[in-house]
DNA sequence: ACCTGAACACCGTTCAAGT
DNA sequence: ACCTGAACACCGTTCAAGT
């Protein structure tokens, strides 16, 4: 037995010594391939990920990639689900059980934000691609956290019809506040290839006409402000207190 | 001066009898571009919606659309300035003045709503694509429509920075309930390309391990219950009793 | 003025072939 | 076992040319 196990090792040691590897090049695998693609999305943005391209960044022919993926497709579900399951990696460490389930949401809500912040341009994959069952709600959509979720709050005192539909109100709040938050802050770090048509000195800013819209020009400023960290708490202590209400079903 | 437009008319309508044009075609123009886009991805989904495929939907090569268009992201842009304009074309007719703000509010949720689920594969481009300033915030996303927002709340008591934050908030809260609806309602509207890998008869319905996750399985069948409409008046009427706080400042 | 044929660069994807 | 060359179908887009 032992034997055995020590000669598999040896000959998977051993053909792995034969193969020539290109010098700085790690050996492909899933893992390594959808980390990439992650990777390559927050630097260049969603377009420019095609799989010729994704490949040239391994050191690869985008050939190579279907051995470890399923097409395009499959590697855009699987970047998701890479980032969705990272919200397990760090379990609740920092949550006292005394905090209940409001100390669950928050954590919860704030860990999905380090992912929306952390990824802008993947988040909108996240907020927008079929989940694999209808009942999923992005960004919530892995059965894992969706388990966890409902655990956390009906082993709290939610019934069972308040916690579905605190499930159901915790995305659809977790998915506007996060996706917009996401395309402002991605925005500014698109390497912005498209506006480049024009000849002349066209300014990029978009100036609003004082006569059309006296307001929106008046208020510019404040519509300008960024204002993100303290919207998101109060819209979440907002949520949390209507969830409150709802508790014992 | 009159006579000089009368020449012109008959020289435009002249030339309009002298061009042979297939006999069931209308003539080409932007409008009908934009429209049949709209229209075509409806039908089949944003990922069919090509050049190609969008000018012989049209009864004409892809080319010609080059003439109206520029190119296909101005057309995905034109698509969905199209569909928020209309919001406009309804004025708040079934509105009392003597509803105040919350009636405005209210109109203006079910008008968005409406958008949504008429076109719930359009919607995520509504919700996703880079609006044309940085403070724009989707679904809200036209000058217009802005400025209508913010005149109503200001003359009906918000204070300047209370409207602006109301308009954070109102987006926020459109953008994340009706993607979500969006996407439910449209996922089953696709016309299913994708799922037809498999050479045995898989069962395309997700089923969940009981042992994996037992309360998610306990309560699929509360987690499957269509409870979009509720959800969205409860939600709704949650947000304005939040923004009534904040009125006066 | 309006539309098209032909062409270009670039996709995703398959598969037989290399090592 | 792992990677690639060659090929295919299909994109978006340009432009000279047709009517």
């Amino acid at each position: 037995m032992r034997n055995d196990e020590s000669e598999v090792a040896a000959t998977r040691e051993g053909s792995r010594l034969e193969q020539e590897r290109p010098p700085g090049r790690q050996p492909l695998s899933r893992d390594l391939v959808v980390g990439r693609g992650i990777a390559f999305v927050d630097e260049h943005g969603l377009p420019a990920l095609t799989m010729r391209g994704l490949g040239q960044s391994l050191g690869v022919e985008a050939m190579s990639l279907y051995r470890y993926v399923n097409g395009r497709e499959d590697l855009l579900d699987a970047m998701v689900e890479h980032l969705v399951d990272r919200l397990h990696l760090d379990p609740a460490d920092e949550m006292q059980p005394a905090d209940g389930w409001q100390g669950y949401l928050q954590w919860l809500a704030h860990a999905v934000r380090g992912l929306a912040t952390d990824h802008p341009h993947v988040f909108p994959l996240v907020a927008t691609r079929h989940p694999s069952a209808p009942w999923l709600r992005p960004p919530l959509r892995s059965l894992k956290i969706v388990e966890d979720f409902l655990q956390a709050l009906t082993s709290r005192g939610f019934g069972d019809s308040a916690a579905v539909a605190a499930y159901r109100a915790f995305s659809s709040f977790l998915l506007g506040h996060l996706l917009l938050e996401a395309a402002s802050h991605g925005a500014s770090t698109v390497p912005a290839e498209e506006v480049l048509d024009e000849g002349d000195a066209e300014v990029p800013v978009t100036e609003v006409d004082p006569d059309d819209f006296p307001l929106t020009g008046r208020l510019r400023p404040l519509l300008s402000e960024d204002r993100d960290d303290e919207e998101f708490e109060i819209a979440l202590e907002s949520l949390l207190n209507r969830l409150e209400e709802m508790v014992g079903h």
